[in-house]
DNA sequence: CTGGAAAAACAGTCTCGCTTGTTTCTTTTT
DNA sequence: AAAAAGAAACAAGCGAGACTGTTTTTCCAG
């Protein structure tokens, strides 16, 4: 809730109150927080969800399993914490990789260097963790509920972002919608699925396919072609 | 290995070597063995993986941990065996739901009853608990090399089924193969992606749609739908 | 300003419960 | 009688969290 991000290192002086706003001990502590969740989500990427242990997170982080006791007096806490922690690196992530499509780019090269930065953000190590945490929630209410929220937020930052990026679409309705969905899940498919042989060319074909398929669903003429059912 | 599937419980008399061919302590022993590994399933589906254990599976599947660990040694053997349990479950359910499409549907119709069976099965437990091992397989070897060999096996069962499904295009090559994929990645993507809202419409309009590009991957009057990346 | 009490951050140890796998014993089948 | 199946008690390891002690920061009375 209280999200102190990160903060900046300024502990020279002890006695002069410039930063007065946030005291030094409380700065010391999001940093130490910091840390710890860190440590925790690099945990979650190298031995997974099952074989996080409290002990392990304090190691990586630095920190005594007593230090960290007293910032997230139970593993629960951790883990909901660092969720939440991790919700908002992927966030920064997508937002960055969009972010960084240089604006010469416009029309279809544009839109498809979207889906290429989407494609990214799905292989990172960041969003497989994330998967994996919501494959754990299932079994695990607290966790399930932790995720359905940050879920929904980041779906609604996501439109946002697109919306952004197919500006010259938003207005389309319905087929903004489509679009987003088949994008979605056809990406996503890809990023989970079992892998199987030739994993590269059958994703670059699929890229092609798939931006192909955008193309065509905005096209005006030919509205046969996106819903024979209607 | 040895893949001597459900008995049938002929347990009456004693003496009477109708079944000779194999010993009654074998069927038996085949029998707890089977019971168990369902058992493990089950204590998958309803605790996932990372929160099973062996006194649980045995207290689901009926018998005492000393019994269970007299046909399974070992923790990890025990989820091997369940494994290809699995796998051959799978295999099963998925050949049952095409078998089970009417032969009178032909054409479009018939292909649109292949979507719908697989979706079936996607969204079965037992395909999510494939998900979660597979998952969970990503920090755990062992499990990995479980999960590659039968994953491969079934990749190519599954092909087996479409081409009898789908004789009229087995001779198209590229765009069969195509067509494989946009449907198996763009439908596990839905079935293991992360839900959000309205899921059924959603999951609705994108079979409609998937449909209908299936259709039109393989008319072949039109290529430049296909594929203007060539 | 400043000494010191209060509070927060940090560290290490201990215990309890859970899980696994071994061992020993009983029952059933051959 | 021998071998296999099944049952139960036992030992060992591990992880979470409680507990106790130490250092650092803050804040206020003097």
């Amino acid at each position: 809730m209280d999200n102190r991000g990160s903060v900046s290192t300024s502990k020279s002086g002890s006695k002069e109150t410039a930063d007065s706003e946030i005291s030094w001990q409380a700065q010391k502590s999001a940093m130490t927080r910091d840390r710890i969740m860190s440590a925790a989500i690099r945990c979650f990427i190298e031995e997974g969800y099952s074989n996080l242990t409290t002990a392990k997170v304090a190691t990586e982080a630095g920190v005594s399993r007593g230090a960290m006791l007293h910032h997230f007096p139970s593993k629960t806490e951790l883990i909901s914490a660092t969720v939440e922690y991790l919700h908002d690196q992927l966030l920064e992530d997508y937002t960055r990789r969009v972010r960084k499509i240089p604006t010469r780019l416009q029309g279809a090269a544009r839109r498809r260097a979207g889906l290429d930065a989407y494609w990214g953000y799905l292989t990172d190590d960041l969003f497989i963790t994330y998967h994996e945490l919501c494959v754990a929630g299932r079994t695990n209410p607290e966790l399930q509920a932790i995720l359905e929220e940050s879920q929904a937020q980041f779906e609604t930052h996501v439109a946002e972002c697109n919306k952004e990026l197919f500006s010259e679409w938003v207005d389309r309705g319905d087929r903004f919608l489509l679009a987003m969905d088949v994008t979605k899940f056809l990406m996503e498919g890809m990023a989970v699925g079992q892998p199987g042989g030739k994993q590269k060319e059958r994703v670059a074909r699929m890229m092609d396919y798939l931006a192909d398929r955008l193309e065509e669903i905005f096209e005006d003429e030919n509205s046969s072609a996106i819903s024979r059912h209607s």
